[in-house]
DNA sequence: CAGTGGTCTAGACCACGCT
DNA sequence: GCGTGGTCTAGACCACTGT
């Protein structure tokens, strides 16, 4: 299937050559693979053996392309077992996209997040969540605002505003309700798998309202912390504006 | 060289199998040779063949190894010309560490920081700063604080603590007329190359000192950015404290 | 035991950068 | 043209997981 990595056939010399090594033409097919939901998140995918009889490859390639995928978290490697589509709902990945953490380090301390759900609406984009979501203004979206507490501590006041199409009918009561990571359960009651995020990190003060959704004074300085989460595709498919108290956690990053 | 990744010899059974494949020892051998110096940033490692040779080892091991070290950013491959040290006195990787962007999101807008050294003398650790910097209390250690403006406007006010040992001999004037990243610095008069480094961050208002030092208001939420880097082997080699403003810049973050 | 991913090798050929 | 890293293959064997 994959054409194998030759000059064009057409004698017209190509302005780019347009080369794309066959293991990245396999990865691009696995993508979509992924993409089009023939292996859906948490499943096995076929073997390194079965694949490479698939694409007509050598298995090395086919591997080549799956390391690369791993390398992503796009899929994930299981020696004995198999390769497997990556999933939020997994204890061991529970947090890749939540960077508060508390000041002692043991994240784990005081559980998982209590949610209180502070509304959950249909409504219409305006210019600045279009253009975050890749919309045109107008087009219909699901907006949510949610309190995240530890230990009973309000610690994360968060706007999500989502895409109308594939996130409809979603419900205060899922927000509310399901044991587990939000991204898994867009996953589960979506199809939608989040896969990637981009953060833009300001310090503000807190204004009357959000101080006492807090619980803080006015004025306290808060962590402001805009998210754009997309799919498979690079497509955004989440706008996430969060504020989040600082007093005994912070925002921890890795540079390497 | 390299033992044969055969179980170990003696009779005990070890609780550890300490089963190591191959190309990770490979992989060691390399990381030894950059810590002590062999081949210093910006230099050419040998080829692929070469290293094969010198290891007893195929080709494709040493590429498994050398793939991994690119990964992490310790070497970088050339295409045609061979496997470089990296270093951070590369255009291309000058803010790999500095992560605060303009908000119109291009970083060249207003050219390179400048620098202005407020600060640059030797002092003894106190309890909380060797702890950082895996020193003993008392312990010499150099101290420097700087602002760092674009475009004329002050936007990060940074103290830094750098073990004495190491960075003996650190000057004002070398902080301040270095042209290039401080860390390129560190990595041509020193020999200490950062690597990788772990940053915690806040939400903080500026007090009066602060203020003044960035011209804005007492009180103006500013983020705090408190980073620990290390060299080859881990160990920190420089504790970083800042403020930065993010009235017209944000802090910029890819989880992937 | 069979099936999966993980390691290691050897060899052929391709793309790139330089001289 | 030569030397570098980059791709692709084929085959052997190891390590881990389940039956």
């Amino acid at each position: 299937m994959p054409t194998p990595p030759f000059p064009d056939d057409a004698g017209a010399l190509p302005a780019t050559p347009a080369f794309s090594p066959l293991y990245q033409q396999i990865k691009d097919l696995i993508l979509q693979s992924l993409q089009q939901g023939e292996w859906k998140p948490g499943e096995a995918i076929p073997s390194e053996i079965d694949l490479a009889a698939r694409y007509r490859v050598s298995q090395g390639t086919v591997r080549k392309a799956i390391d690369e995928l791993a390398a992503e978290h796009l899929l994930v490697r299981r020696q004995g077992k198999g390769t497997f589509v990556a999933t939020h709902a997994e204890q061991h990945v529970q947090y890749r996209f939540l960077r508060l953490v508390p000041d002692s380090g043991d994240r784990d301390a005081n559980g998982p997040a209590q949610r209180t759900i502070l509304e959950c609406r249909r409504s219409r984009a305006t210019g600045d969540i279009a253009r975050a979501l890749a919309l045109r203004s107008g087009e219909p979206v699901v907006q949510v605002r949610r309190v995240l507490s530890f230990a009973g501590v309000p610690t994360i006041l968060e706007d999500l505003w989502l895409p109308g199409g594939p996130f409809k009918g979603l419900t205060a009561e899922q927000m509310a309700d399901y044991p587990g990571p939000t991204y898994a359960m867009f996953e589960l009651e979506f199809g939608v798998r989040m896969v990637r995020a981009e953060e833009k990190i300001r310090a503000v003060a807190a204004d009357e309202q959000q101080a006492a959704l807090l619980a803080v004074s006015p004025g306290t300085p808060l962590l402001s912390v805009e998210r754009i989460a997309s799919t498979y595709n690079g497509l955004p498919m989440e706008l996430r504006r969060g504020l989040y108290r600082t007093g005994d956690r912070h925002y921890r990053n890795v540079l390497a």
